[in-house]
This record gives C-alpha cells, structure tokens and sequence, in this order.
DNA sequence: CAGTGAGCGAGCTTCCGCTTGACTT
C-alpha cells in the first residue's frame, strides 16, 4: 500500500507527476477547486461576520468522497496544489473537507515539473498559510456580495436574469465607452505630401519616397505647395545614419498566446484555449493558464541547445523574462512546448498551427536582437522652407526575426523601404510629388483579444477566466461580435508631374469590421445604469485597489472580514436605496406621437429585450408593442422606424391554398406558412418582401429538406437516415443517433439501423446507471 | 425555436476563479 497521497490540481500534472515520484506516493488531482458557497443562496452570513457557508458542488462529491478514502488509507497527505492564492485556498478546502488535521498533511509547492524541484518541495514542507487563505476568502466573499445583490438589482430595474460583477460590468463599460468614443469621433483631415525621386547609382536607377514632416489642413495649402515646388531644385542636406535594434517578444502567457493566435491565426479566445487544452493534455505544452512569462533553467537549456543547432552561436542570447503584469500571481512558468526537440507534433490543423506558434516565440525568445541600420536623409527644396524626409531600414543581422516576427494589433501600415546610397548635397531628379488627402482614424473597436489584453493591464480577471468572461459578456446579449463591411470613401489625390498639377479622386474602403465587439441597447443601458448608481463598481481601479486590500490581508497586516465589513454596509445600502427610490431604467426614449391616434410613442428595454411601444400603461386602451430589428438601436431608431414596426405581422397573399404572412420573431424575420415557419434573409425586409419572393424562400427549403434525406424506408416512416451539421445520422421518433464513419449511410439497411438504435439506447442506459452509481457512492 | 410586453404573484435567473469532460442534429 502506498504511504503517500499526493494531490495537484489537475490530472494531467498528477499523471506526469507520477512518474518523477516512486511506488509509495498516489498521485491524485483535485480537479481546481472542491468546496464553494451555495450555488443558489447568497452563502454569506452578512449579520455574523460574513462568516461564509461552503458546500461540496455537486459535480465534486465523487472527487471528494474518493480522496477522503484514499486519505484514510496513506500515512501522509500531500496538498501540492499551487503557489497562489486560489491554488492555498483549496489546499485549506481540501484539509477541510478531508477531515486532515494539522499532523496528518503537509503543504508543497514546485515552480517547475521536474523530478528535482519536487524531490526540492518533499524535502521542505511547510503547513497550510491562513493567511493567503484569508484573502482567497475576501475576494471570494466580495465577488459573491457584489455579484448576488447587483444581479437581482438589474432583474428588477433593467430586465430579467441579467448580471453584473466586478469583472464583466468592467469589461463591458469598456466596450460601450468605446462606442461612444467613436460616435463622437469627428475625423481631421489632413493632406499628406509624398515625393517620389530617383537616382542613379552603378548604372542602376532607384525610385525612393520621401515624406514632408509638414501636414496641411487644407486643399488649398497643399496646392500651394505644389505650386511653389514647380522648378525646384532638390538637393541632400543630411544624411544620418544610426543603429537601431529589436529584441524579441517574452514568451507567451494566456493573455499575449491569445493575442497572437487571434491576430496570426484567426483563432477566438476559446478556440485558443481548447486548443491549447488538447496540447496540455497530451503533454506537448505546459500549462495553459498562466501569467508568467518565466521559463525554467531546463526549458533554457534545451532551447539553447536547439538554437546553437540550428542557428549557431551569434543567434544565441539567452534572456530571463520577469515582466510581471498587475496582479500577476506566476505559480506556473510561461507557456512553452514540454520537449523543445519537437518542432512539429502530430494533431488536428489547429493543433499544429497553435503548437508551431508557441514553438518559435519560445525559441525566439532566446535569441539574438535582430539589428539594424535606420537612415535618415532630409531634402532641401529650392522653392520652399518646408524639406522631406525620407527614413529607410537596412537589415544587418536578423538575430530572433528568422524564427518569430510578432504582430500588432495597429492597423496603420508603416512601410520600411530601403534607401538607395545618398551623399550630402547631391542633386536629386523628382518623379512626381502626391498630395494625398487622409482622415484620421476612430480608436479601433476591440476584438476579443484586445479586451483581454486591456482588461489585463488593468489587473482585471485571471488567465483561467479572460475565455469565459469574454462569453459571458456575450451569452448576455451585453456585447456581439460582428464584422461589417466598409463604405466607399473619396479622397483628393494630386499629383505634381512635369511641372503640371493634376487634380484626381480616388476612393477608398473605409468602417471595415472583423470580429469585432458592439455593444448592445441592453449593454448600454446596463452600463449607463451601473454608472449612475455603483461607478465605484465600475471605476477601473476597483480591482487594482482591492488587491492592495488582498495584499495586507495575506501579509498578515489586516483582517479580511475588516476589508469586507468596510466595503460593504454602504454598498449594500446604495442597493436598498436604488431599489426604493428609482424607478424602472429602462433607456425610454420618447419617439413622437402617432399620427393616427395621438399616442406618445416610446423605445426601450422590456422584458424581452429592445421594443417600441404605442401609448402609456395609464391610459384606458392597453399599450401596443413590436420588438425592434436587430439592426435598429434604441438610440437611432425613428419615430417613422417605430410605426413602421407595427405593421407587422403582415399577411401578403396566398399559396397552395393557404396564407403567407410576413413577421418578425424571437429569432429574426420569418415567412410563416401552413403553420412552419421560413426564415428571411437578415438582409431583406419583412416589410417590403413580396408574395413571389416569399414563394422562392420557401420552396429553397422543401429543397433543402428534401437534400437532408440520404434514406427512407417504406415499411417504418419514423426511421429515416438524414445528413446533418456532425455527419450522417439516424433520426427515429424524435432521437437521433449518430452513425459510425466505418458504416457507409448509403447501404445501411434497415436492420442495421435497429441495431445501431438499440446499441445507441443501452449505452445511454449504461452511462446514466454508472453515474447514479458514481453519486451513491458517496 | 418564432405573434410575448399592463396587472396579479410564484419561482426562476446572478458573481469570480480553480479544474475537466459530456454533448451537440
């Protein structure tokens, strides 16, 4: 029997882990964290020192009834969980739950897997810091306070199951200040002067830009110029030339892998962590959730080892990285690939792309600075005070940049060229000069990466919940993520050529979106209702300040239930206060009246989301309503929109014997016929669509549906065999059972289906009876 | 899946941070 039951957080660490400790250690994982407050109930004794009721969740019992077991039967319990405050207090819940008394575990850490620091961590035990537990408590507590009287809050004054909390009311007011920024944005325009010149070096000819530092406000300035520069002469003043060098990016972190994997590779945050789940799962990476960019002495060392293979030695600069972002706690290293040597894995697409990336920004982390030579010339104009600039970049040794170039999220083009050979006073030929009308842009909308970049500077979430916040926002219709295309935009472009001013409009694309986040008319009205009354909630400090409080809390300088009692009676009376003073917020807007009958109409939120209403709940004759499309806000919408929405639903004529109606539901525009509906298009209008129009829709589908079927049997018509999103599959009175790739749909036959079906249902019958199993054991 | 919205009132929704699967028509 084992002497020793070791517990970590998560099961793929336990499996390696394993394998480093001999035959009398069990290695066991905790699966995060074990015990929590209530699910549904507040879970807070506010009366009595905030004293918290913790409860075993459900989905944990088995996990925690099988280590209580195994503890009974080891001599000594080890609580490895990590070296944070989440990773202290579920070593404590664990000694709670366990029933471990103060002889019986022993508390270790390890910053790195590898045989030697958990042999380092054995060897130096130490009992579980109360302290550290105290402030995982505060956080906790205040999270759930926050969280479980705002929400009800909104329920009551905004609109049913919405929610609000410390992070994602933070990440959303982020999202809907930026619309407004852009809103209010008013682009300046500017003239740009570029000159093209050309010289002659070797017999060979060279085109190269220059740029005047001078922008012009106006057309008429910049035709000036041009004017005063017909007949100049063009000399080089200066030419300077200056090293410059590039020092490769920390290796990655959630956040910066995030950000990269959107930016490179398209990827959604979640996309990115599941992905990623697979590689740590399969050992190829390290652990995923993390916030340090440190990589241990062994990853060092074998990435060294690789470079001075592969690249030799003037390649190689090995660097320790300890850029430590705002509250960031580093139990864990950096992300990295396990063994350096694999610079290519075997997997899905996605797999490989997401491993490759981490790959090279290891690797490249550990080399050289790539440098550079940047010239500067200046060009004296004969005719004008003004003179161009032309810079060039002239690689000399591409040190890490042959591995890993990173990317930004700056949507600028900033164009290196490189410059022919200049001397001082040499006499220039001119091409042409460009002056080139530019807008200024709109700070740029965030992107599911950019808001986690931005939450994370402001110390705001953690690496294991940046994925889910980011969909939360968006499950609660807060936020949507949307691409739009671009308007066509004409600018002045004039060109200076042979003494001749030629004046032209080009035109440009301009507003083009992709993946972007909009807030919604509920997320607004959200934000614009938190700010009103809880802007302490919302102010961008709160969590950083806070933290200070967790600090004191587990350096042993105050005491948690202190740092809550002082936030939260006046909190919790501005919550009493709002829910008897104020009435409902709703972002009502008053539209006009109604022509026809003189009623006041209105655009807010109602219980089923954004809506315009005819009339007020006073008057004798009920209120009439329409939810808005989803392409109108609350903010835009007209009084003409509005009455317009009330003509729905519309009937607009008859087929096969029966009536075609036009409307809009839950779930966007439809045609409703013979009692099933047809979706519309998102981009045509249920108001103007026609009767033929509405034909075509539907029969598009009987095609559609008739497609879907790949078989039919004639003696059974609620066994069919359908083609659906995840592959071929049985359909049979309602249930649907997927069939096996070995199977070809096209020949099975009708008994094989029975017996698919039947194998299908006593599985189901299995998994269901071992899992009641599973929680009786308990 | 799809037309709701006043009023009455029951019963539901909700936080953040640790971890994985089960399951999708």
């Amino acid at each position: 029997m084992e002497k020793n039951l070791v517990i970590v957080e998560s099961p793929a660490k336990a499996k390696t882990i394993k394998n480093f400790l001999g035959k009398q250690y069990l290695v066991k994982s905790s699966y995060g964290h074990v015990r929590d407050l209530s699910k549904s109930k507040l879970g807070v004794d506010v009366e009595n020192n905030f004293s918290p009721n913790y409860e075993i969740p459900s989905d944990k019992k088995a996990v925690v009834s099988e280590l209580k077991k195994l503890s009974k039967q080891t001599d000594t319990v080890w609580l490895a969980t990590d070296e944070d405050r989440e990773g202290e207090a579920i070593s404590w819940h664990l000694a709670e739950s366990l029933n471990l008394d103060e002889k019986k575990y022993k508390r270790i850490v390890f910053h790195e897997i590898t045989p030697k620091a958990i042999k380092q961590a054995i060897e130096n035990p130490r009992k579980i810091d109360t302290n550290l537990v105290n402030a995982q408590q505060a956080r906790r507590i205040l999270d759930r306070l926050v969280g479980f009287e705002l929400s009800p809050l909104l329920w009551k004054k905004v609109k049913p199951s919405l929610s609000a909390g410390r992070v994602q009311s933070v990440a959303v007011r982020l999202i809907v200040e930026r619309e407004r920024e852009i809103k209010n944005f008013k682009p300046e325009v500017s003239y740009r002067i570029y000159a093209y010149f050309q010289v002659e070096s070797k017999g060979q000819k060279h085109t190269f830009r220059a740029e005047l530092p001078k922008r012009f406000k106006t057309k008429k300035e910049a035709l000036e110029f041009l004017e005063s520069c017909k007949d100049a002469v063009y000399i080089v003043e200066k030419t300077e030339t200056k090293p410059s060098k590039k020092s490769p990016a920390a290796p990655f972190t959630t956040s910066t892998l995030q950000q990269e994997a959107s930016r490179k590779l398209g990827f959604s945050v979640a996309r990115t962590m599941t992905v990623a789940q697979r590689l740590y799962e399969s050992g190829m990476i390290t652990y995923m959730r993390t916030d340090s960019v440190n990589l241990s002495n062994t990853a060092i060392e074998a990435t060294k080892k690789i470079i001075l293979q592969q690249y030799g030695e003037s390649y190689l600069k090995t660097r320790k990285y300890t850029a430590k972002s705002k509250g960031a706690q580093e139990a864990h290293e950096a992300i990295r690939p396990t063994f350096m040597k694999e610079n290519e894995i075997k997997g899905t697409q996605d797999d490989q792309k997401l491993y490759d990336l981490i790959w090279k920004r290891t690797i490249a982390s550990q080399m050289s600075d790539a440098l550079f030579d940047k010239t500067n010339v200046t060009i004296n104009i004969s005719t004008s005070e003004h003179k161009f600039q032309a810079s060039g970049e002239v690689l000399k040794f591409d040190g890490f940049l042959k591995v890993y170039i990173e990317s930004t999220d700056d949507e600028e083009e900033t164009e290196t060229s490189i410059l022919p050979p200049l001397k001082t006073n040499e006499k220039l030929q001119l091409n042409e000069i460009n002056a080139i009308q530019r807008f200024s842009k709109h700070p740029p909308r965030y992107t599911e990466a950019s808001l986690v970049k931005k939450l994370e500077e402001l110390g705001i979430g953690r690496p294991s919940t940046y994925a889910p916040t980011i969909s939360t926002i968006q499950k609660r219709e807060y936020v949507v993520k949307e691409s739009k295309e671009g308007v066509k935009r004409n600018f002045d472009f004039i060109v200076l050529k042979d003494n001749k001013i030629n004046e032209t409009k080009r035109s440009e694309n301009t507003g083009v979106e992709k993946n972007k986040l909009f807030p919604t008319d509920i997320g607004i009205v959200v934000t614009n209702f938190l700010l009103e009354y809880f802007n302490n909630i919302l102010d961008y400090n709160f969590t950083a300040n806070l933290e200070k409080e967790f600090d004191d809390i587990a350096k042993g300088l105050n005491q948690w239930n202190k740092v809550i009692d002082n936030f939260y009676w006046t909190f919790h009376e501005k919550v009493e206060d709002t829910n008897k003073k104020s009435q409902k917020f709703s972002g009502e807007r008053l539209l006009g009246k109604d022509p026809s009958t003189g009623r006041n109409v209105y655009a807010k939120i109602g219980r089923y989301g954004p809506m315009v209403q005819i009339g007020d709940a006073e008057e004798d004759e009920k209120p009439k309503f329409a939810a808005i499309l989803k392409e109108q806000s609350l903010e835009n919408i007209t009084l003409k929109e509005a009455l317009d929405l009330f003509k729905l639903p519309r009937s607009i004529g008859n087929y096969e014997g029966k009536e075609l109606v036009a409307s809009i539901g839950r779930y966007g525009p439809y045609i409703r016929f013979d009692n099933k509906f047809f979706s519309i298009p998102a981009d045509e209008d249920p108001l103007s669509i026609n009767k033929d129009r509405a034909i075509e829709l539907i029969e598009e589908k009987r095609e559609a549906e008739r497609k879907k079927v790949i078989k039919n049997f004639d003696n059974d018509s609620e066994t069919k065999i359908l083609k659906g999103r995840w592959g071929p599959y049985i359909s049979h009175k309602g249930k649907n059972i997927k069939i096996p790739k070995n199977l070809n749909p096209e020949t099975i036959d009708y008994n094989e289906c029975l017996e698919l079906i039947k194998q299908a249902t006593s599985d189901k019958k299995k998994r269901t009876t071992s899992k009641k199993a599973a929680k009786k054991k308990k």
